[in-house]
Formats: C-alpha cells, sequence, structure tokens
DNA sequence: CGTCGCGCTATGAATTCCGTAGCAAGCTAG
DNA sequence: CTAGCTTGCTACGGAATTCATAGCGCGACG
C-alpha cells in the first residue's frame, strides 16, 4: 500500500510492539525510545518550542526523513504536540517523562568520571 | 583482537558520538541507549544476573548477533559487567542508572491512561 | 564416547537510516 | 503579479544496522 511510503507505526501502550508481545506500557516505552534520534528530539525540546528545521539542527542536521518519522511517532505517542505558528513541543505528559529524564543527564557526569569505564 | 565481525565502538563519554561532535557525556548516553536492544538489555538485567542465552530469551529471542554487540557497548561503558560462571549483571554505577528508570516504568502506567495519546 | 547447555560467530536477507535534492504552500516586498 | 524567502516535508539511491537461522568450540556431565 504505503499511502506515500513507509506507514510505520509508533509502539503504542497495550498492543503488541518490535521485541514484546506483552502490550505492558513499559515495552512500548522502550520501543519507542529505543529508535534512532527518539531520545534526542526529545531531549532537544526539553525548553522551548522549535520549529521543525530548528529541531532538524538542533540534531545536528539529521536527515528530514528520519526526523519526520520520529516526530510522527512521538506526536502518536502523544508526548509530542505540533501548535500551529509554535512548531514542536513537549505535551503535558512528555514534560513529565523530560522531567525523569534530567536526573539522568545529571547522572551521566558521574558517569563519565567513572572508574568503572575501564576499555580493554 | 575483537571481533571478526566489524566491531562497532561503543559511545564513550568525552569522544564525540554519532549525532553530536560535543562529546557531552549526556550525548555519550543518547547514542549508546539509542540503539536497539540496549535499553531493553538494561531493563532485563534489573533483577537478577542473567546467562547470555537466558539474557537472550527474555528480550524474545533477539538475534544473539545483536545481543553480543549491545552487551559488549554496555560492558565497554561500564554499565554492565560479567561474572564468571555467574553470567551478566549491572554494574554499580549501571544500578545507578536503573534506579533512575525504574520510575519512568512507574511514569509509563500513567503513560498508558493518559486521553493526551489520542489527539492528532 | 555421546549428549547437553554454554557463549558466541557466520551469513545473507530485510529493515532502517543517511545525505542530498527539491517540491508545494505561505508569506513579503517591489 | 513576480521574485525571493522560509517552512514542513517527500523522493531517492546508497550505506549502515538489525534480523533469523545455522552452527562451531568448549566444558560438564554420565
Amino acid at each position: 500500500m504505503a499511502a506515500t511510503r513507509k506507514s510505520r507505526t509508533a509502539p503504542v501502550p497495550g498492543k503488541p510492539v518490535r521485541g514484546s508481545r506483552s502490550g505492558r506500557p513499559v515495552m512500548a516505552l522502550l520501543d519507542l525510545l529505543g529508535r534512532r534520534w527518539a531520545l534526542r528530539v526529545l531531549w532537544e525540546l526539553r525548553g522551548e518550542r522549535r520549529t521543525f528545521r530548528a529541531l532538524q539542527e538542533a540534531c545536528d542536521g539529521v536527515s528530514p526523513a528520519v526526523l519526520n518519522d520520529r516526530v510522527r511517532e512521538l506526536r502518536e505517542s502523544g508526548l509530542v504536540d505540533v501548535g500551529e505558528g509554535e512548531g514542536y513541543g513537549l505535551s503535558p505528559i512528555g514534560r513529565e517523562l523530560l522531567a525523569h529524564l534530567a536526573p539522568i543527564a545529571a547522572w551521566s557526569e558521574r558517569w563519565a568520571a567513572s572508574p568503572s569505564r575501564r576499555r580493554r
């Protein structure tokens, strides 16, 4: 079919997702956030809203095809919304998720200095 | 000699990673966790340690090639360790990360029931 | 020896992602 | 009206990643 190109379905809690048939919300989340640029897009929206092109630039020039896929999935899952002339931004529940991601950014600083990060 | 196959390099804080040249730890983390199965592997190790095959089964039969890649990356970044005859498990700092991921699982339950997941 | 489970590799195909180019629509100014 | 600009997004070919399946080498049994 492919109305346009590819109509990949965004992972939605309550339905089976890639890698899990259980339908547990956490599995849908792990699938959604495990896609390339998904976490980064959310991260770059943590502050103010951004237009498509501003978001693309913030994500180090990610290709618009992929960005559009991620943004659509994040909108379908309700984490991101669009406003007329306002660009993209986090929805209320999306902002809740980011609130949990913030301490992880702080953790990553400790991680960077961690001695357990040995290479081999 | 790491691998006969292409040994992809794990993202390491302090060095440029895919999609970001800044070297900021949070970018390395977003790259590391944005790879397929990475979050899921950490999630399945949140409890007790698991052997390679047990971990594979827990992840709905992910292919061993990918699992080995993820596990190697997670080990190189110090989040996961291996014990002789003990299988894979979280390192101390890895357990710190999971502590932050736990409330996100609780959040996902609220997300699943969220009405904002229906609009647009 | 035969068999088992283990960690892990090999391989070819399917899917996803990337980089670049460019279109249609909505301005704004001349 | 026409030219020039920005914005959201699609097209396309090629590169990278992920997938499913088969199977190797090893050690522990019996």
